[in-house]
Formats: C-alpha cells, structure tokens, sequence
DNA sequence: CGATTGCTTGATACCTCTCAACCCAGGTGG
DNA sequence: CCACCTGGGTTGAGAGGTATCAAGCAATCG
C-alpha cells in the first residue's frame, strides 16, 4: 500500500504538544487510512490525538505481524534506519500530529526536554516490545487473548467495556494466532462468563481478575 | 539469582569507550555470573568489551524467555524504570563496563555524543526487539534455528564457522521452542547437508545462501 | 570408573492451524 | 421491499507441527 498523501483531510495547524518542546503539524486521518508503508523514508514521527492507529510488518510470503496499537498520547514512527521499518494505519478516525525529524534533531542537541521526551518514548518502547515478545514466545492462545483484553482494558475509559477498533485478523496478527483460534478462545471466555460479546466488537468484561490470572 | 557482588576480579579500571563520552568502569566477569537480576535497581548500565551476555526473564511458573544476547561493543541494562525488568548473567567470561546512570544522565542535558549514542541504541534495541517478534510470531522452528544462526554468522569472524556460547535450553528459550525440537532441527539441517556439527557448541555453516533462504 | 549434566532420538499427545461450511449484518439493485 | 451479494465472524472436522514423556548417548568431572 503506498504512503498516504500528506494533505489535511479536515484540521491542519501547528500544534506544540504538553511533553513535546518542538513544533508539529495536527492533521486528522480517516479510517483505514496508510500513514507510512514499510520502507518509506522516515522524515517524521508522529503522536496519536485521537483514534487507533496499527502498526505492522508483512513477511515476503503474506504472513504479517501486528506491532502494536497507538492511541491517544503516544508516539509512533521513530526510527533507527533512513526508512521506516513498520507499515502504520488509522483503524478509526484519528488526530495525528506529525513532527519532522530535522527540527527535532536539531533541538536534540540544545534541549534537554526534547531528548528526554524521545528517550523515555524510545525505552517504553521497548518495554512494550519485551513484554510483546514474552506473549508470542511462551503464552498459550488463551493467555495471549486475556493479555490482549488486559491491555484494552487498561485504555478504556469504562474498565468493564472495550470497544475494540480492530478486526478479529488484525487480534489475530497481533498475538501470532490465527482468526479461528481468537473465534474460539473468545467463545471460551464468553462461555466461561468471564466476558460477553454484545457485538463482535463490543467486549464486555465479566470477571476481570479472572482475566488477568489467565494472562500470566 | 541475587545479584552478582561488584568485585572486581580481575580488571578494574577507569576507561573511556570508543562511542562513549562517558567514563566507566571496567570489570572481568567469570563465566556463568549473574550481572543483575530482575528488579533489582538499575544504577548502571554496560556496555560489553568480550565475551557474551544473555538477557532473560521468567514467568512465575518458570517458563523462560531469552531476550537477547549481547556481544562485543553492545550496550544492556538500559532501563526506563527504577528497576531492572531482565536478568542478565555471562555464558562466558566476559569483559564489561559499567556506567553509572548519574554521571551519564547530567551529560545527557549538555553533551550531545552522549545523548545521541544512548539514543541510537535504544532506537537499535527496539529494531531488534521487532524481529525477536516477528521470528517468535510467525516463523516455524526452522525457520527460525535458520535465523538465529544467520544472526550468528554475522557475528563470527569466520562465517563457516560457528562457536556457540550458550546451551540448547537457551537457544531453545531465546526461540520459544523446546530444547527437543531444537535438537531435532539441528540434526536435520545436519542431514540436508546445510551444516555440520563438529561438536555440539560448534557448528560448521555448509551452505549459507540456503539457510539465509530458511531463514525468511 | 561412576555420576552427573547436557544432548539426541523415539513414541505419543495436544494445541493450534487448515480447510470448509455456515451465519449474520450491511449494502446494492431490481 | 425484498432477493441477492459481500465480507467479517463463528463453528466443526481433520491435519500437522511442536510439546511432552521417556530412554539412550556422549562428554565432563569427581
């Protein structure tokens, strides 16, 4: 998928974030919209305002893996290389401010607040991706699932709901599974009333220490 | 494991490193040592000069996740919390230095090297972290045995051959498989010829293109 | 030597994948 | 309005890959 062409769908000024020193231009993206595709050069990074938006990385044979979901107060789309590494989404309607690499380095090396802001964001990142790394490597289908319900519950503003923004494929690349086997593990945990699908989407959480025994 | 005593045991030294501003400690480390362990606070953190280091972490019921090993020129411990989150030991005897977290931190805000080279490993980490991810996610166990000797011929002076510093329990850990199925794996790259086992910690690379192939 | 530890190999079990059918909601067009 | 189509989600049957359990082997170390 090519990269999504930089023009302001509805809102477009300069924004100054609460923890970001430096300049950035908010724009809103619609749903399913490709921010940046894998190897696309990175000349920015980019902050969710509102919205989800997915990251992911697809094998030469189709095989994918979702990295992670960014919402509100994150940052995405740092990287190491010339070129971004991850292909990123909107999987709703968001607000996304962009920061452009160049002013950033720049005020790297003069402000402190800047590099720290990047820093932690960077050592956070890699929390996620360690913890992210335990679940593919050593949980069972069930405990990923109930891990990925952890984290969603975490975000929500209503810790017995999750809306989740995302296709049961999209859970499925996430946690190294296949659609049938969340299916599955989803009808499991319902029938154990440890949750309720209102809609496919809509989760209601039953039995919350429950779940988080099962995502050890 | 508690903690491995700062005793110097043989070298002990102000260095400076060659990317590094920052002045650190220089120390010999035995085979088998435990450097830190989880949750132990995070004064420091190091960058290895020889040998090989293995980061780790273990569910409370005991299965255990590699996250990484750590050679020549390559920094660890770099924590965004008070803590430690991994546990890092030797597999062989290791030269290591030790920068104080203090020291570096007041650099951070002034000295620009510094705060670029810890910048740049954290961005590197989480590129590492991804397709520590990706493998443990999507790939088979061939695929992934291939993978973490083509990591590993990368990282031999000689390409043909491979000198492992870890067991089969820890490769088996580190690629989310059994030590039976990494056995099996290897014996049957052995059998198709794409390598030889000399001994069981050193591995002869018969056809590299191939198992760069496997790999994918 | 015998004991120990790590590695290899075999037989079987189990979990998740694959393939297929079906269901359901939403959208389209006659 | 309703028949039809479509795509995402669910469920079932069977296959397959890796884990588990168990035995045997090889190297190391008292």
């Amino acid at each position: 998928m090519p990269v999504q062409e930089h023009r302001a769908l509805a809102t477009r000024r300069d924004v100054r974030s609460a923890g970001a020193p430096a300049a950035g231009f908010l724009r809103h993206y619609r749903q399913g919209r490709c921010i940046y595709d894998e190897g696309d050069e990175a000349h920015f990074f980019y902050e969710v305002r509102s919205g989800v938006v997915r990251m992911s990385s697809v094998l030469q044979d189709g095989r994918r893996l979702v990295d992670s979901f960014h919402t509100e107060g994150q940052l995405f789309g740092l990287e190491p290389a010339r070129s971004h590494t991850l292909c990123a989404e909107t999987l709703s309607d968001c607000n996304i401010v962009s920061y452009r690499w160049n002013g950033v380095e720049a005020k790297m090396s003069t402000d402190t607040m800047t590099s720290n802001w990047l820093f932690s964001y960077a050592m956070q990142t890699v929390t996620t991706a360690r913890n992210h790394a335990i679940l593919l490597g050593r949980k069972t289908a069930t405990e990923r699932v109930a891990a990925f319900l952890m984290e969603w519950v975490g975000r929500s503003p209503d810790p017995t709901v999750i809306v989740l923004a995302m296709s049961r494929q999209d859970i499925a690349d996430y946690l190294g599974l296949t659609v049938e086997t969340i299916s599955r593990t989803f009808s499991k945990l319902e029938r154990e009333s440890l949750i309720q699908m209102t809609t496919s989407r809509l989760i209601e959480v039953r039995n919350r220490s429950a779940l988080r025994r099962l995502s050890a």
